[in-house]
DNA sequence: GCTTGTATCCAAAACGTTTTGGCTTAGAAT
DNA sequence: ATTCTAAGCCAAAACGTTTTGGATACAAGC
């Protein structure tokens, strides 16, 4: 890595100094405790005077420092979201899809996000650290595992934070889901309804929760409806499901040639599946029939796709939105509720959606 | 989006106020002073004093308050990232990327990084804000367009900042890039010397100013070589790139059938030309080369592709671990810096790596 | 006139650190 | 014995807010 030079700029040293409530108090010849409760709404100064006051601040630029604030209220107004840094949940679009609905709600709310990266192993006591250093009032937990540790930590310390997914503890703490369990079971009955006896599923990775939810449900399908548990065709991509769902969906064709349905746990996966497919001479929409989970990532929304493919639609942007939302109310009324993201379901070309019971819309 | 009822969790409300340097203090029978300088190793503390101070600090748990450290030094120990909110930035893979780098380089050197979405119109105030209160010591600036605003008022308030590419004045600010004219020239350079007389570039879009540099790049080797300039049938594709590199290509070859080139701005691109040249019977590899820029997106790094392409590499990650390097570097000695982040081409079967002069590794 | 009430303002304490400018003590140098 | 030096410690101020618990003045009610 080679350095560029370039004519090394004064940077302004010592900058001048910001303008304070006590300047403020100066200027108008008040006291600070008359600045901060008239910038603060308190019933308990003149209307003239506030005005007097809100016009001078704005005049001279004023602006609160937070860091005062934070010491003296013992609220930061930012909610953290803490990243393991070895795995690669960045490398996952589904990750930025959530960050965006966190980000904009963020921003409505006037809360910040502190992000940070931390190596595995050592996530508890960032979070630990960062709220009691005062540094967030709240935090975002993304992609749960099974039992995941960081939740039975943030229980025990008793600090506000909502899950992005359930666990067996979900009666203990605010999240936000879709509904896998209801989602798949649904998609397992629509396929079986539409004629395939024998059909793949290609699902995420079985580390995380959402992805042994959906694997129960189209199992327990199969069984409510007596069918062998081998009509279906069960592989696992792990994270971040890079040519997963190219190698799988050939794997899956070289144990079971009679496959006439893929269903897939994301649109990642359903890509790639679609790729092989072709590529094995099978074309979509035709000799195959392909579902997937369809998470909105923008930039995946393959138009030329669309039409063969049955989706499960639900948008991750608001699932993140209703995550800081519910951190947020957390934080300051002390409550906590689970949200169920809806889910729309998007029949492709050929797929009849008696199987659905009429529900194309539900949460 | 319905509300999903649980059993309500009573919240810690008033946590136990937390151990402060006065605790240590009583303690251990020292004054706050004392502590305050043994834990950040001051010399004018005795050996045994300090093992002392080190060793409660530990046992019971001390963690410095960061929001009165941040009051009383005046450095956050943090740095901001401000995202348009109406643009689809989210949506680009590569944005995700050199947060990974940002991420982790931050977390190394123990600062934090907090994140907001704006609207667009009112960034500059918000950068103003969280520079005036105390939110942040400097700004990450990404994927900057000519003349860009927000470089022209952070230079002017006299804020630390790195951007991620360059601009006229580049000499005037820190800054993180690829070599875009470099590696562009050589890749026409290259195209031009394996025999491709007619060839396609599909570029990024020119709002934004990897993408000008790069056209210039292409039309100046043109130009050099004493070639026509629609050697080159030159597409730009819009951000964040959905489907273009597919309709582009589509384009390209209604235009000009005989075109035996194509080099892409973005993997994502060429992903996309890829799928459209094989509908349209046209083999990557066999019937024509394929020449991309490849940012080491992780989960499209497809490997199925690989050793039918001639990539341009460059990690984005490394740039995003380079941007808070140097803007940290700016927050503490108040120096700036340029950083080229290497390249490096790696040559596709078929492909003769002659033009580009035996430099396959620069800088 | 005295009390009560109401509207407006404010001094001072507090939040939890860091830093300045000492002070004390013990030993070395004179 | 006196002065000097260095090591080790500390009181107090400061950072910029919010909040507590009044204080003052004036009008209304008796």
């Amino acid at each position: 890595m080679s350095i560029g030079s370039n004519r090394a700029r004064k940077l302004s040293g010592a900058q001048p100094r910001n303008v304070t409530i006590k300047d403020l108090a100066a200027e108008l010849e008040l006291s600070i405790t008359t600045i901060s409760r008239a910038l603060n709404g308190y019933a308990d100064v003149g209307e003239k005077t506030r005005k007097k006051v809100i016009d001078a601040a704005r005049r001279m630029g004023y602006m609160p420092n937070r860091n005062a604030q934070r010491l003296v209220t013992r609220r930061s107004h930012s909610i953290g979201w803490i990243q393991s840094d070895d795995d690669n949940k960045y490398a996952d679009p589904h990750f930025i899809e959530v960050m965006a609905g966190v980000l904009r709600e963020a921003r409505i709310a006037h809360y910040d996000i502190v992000m940070t990266s931390e190596t595995p192993g050592r996530e508890l006591e960032t979070y630990e650290r960062y709220v009691r250093d005062g540094s967030v009032d709240g935090f975002v937990v993304d992609l749960p595992r099974p039992n995941d540790p960081r939740i039975g930590y943030l229980l025990e310390v008793g600090v506000p934070f909502v899950v992005h997914g359930r666990e067996q503890r979900h009666d203990q703490y605010g999240w936000v889901d879709v509904d896998n369990y209801g989602n798949f079971y649904n998609l397992t009955k629509l396929i079986l309804a539409n004629g395939h006896t024998r059909f793949a599923f290609i699902n995420g990775d079985e580390r995380f929760l959402y992805a042994r939810t959906r694997r129960e449900a189209v199992f327990d399908c199969l069984h409510d409806l007596g069918l062998p548990s081998d009509s279906v065709t069960y592989l696992e991509g792990t994270h971040p499901m890079v040519e997963a769902g190219f190698q799988l969906t050939d794997l899956a064709l070289a144990e079971d040639p009679g496959l006439t349905a893929f269903a897939y746990s994301s649109i990642l996966l359903a890509t790639d599946g679609h790729r092989a497919l072709t590529r094995a001479g099978k074309e979509p929409g035709k000799d195959v029939m392909l579902f997937s989970m369809n998470d909105e990532l923008q930039y995946m929304n393959l138009a030329s796709m669309e039409g063969q493919i049955t989706y499960i639609r639900s948008s991750l942007r608001a699932a993140g939105r209703a995550m800081v939302a519910e951190v947020i109310r957390q934080c300051e009324r002390k409550t906590q509720t689970g949200t169920l993201i809806p889910s729309l379901f998007e029949l492709g070309e050929g797929v009849s959606g008696a199987a659905i019971e009429g529900k194309v819309h539900f949460a």
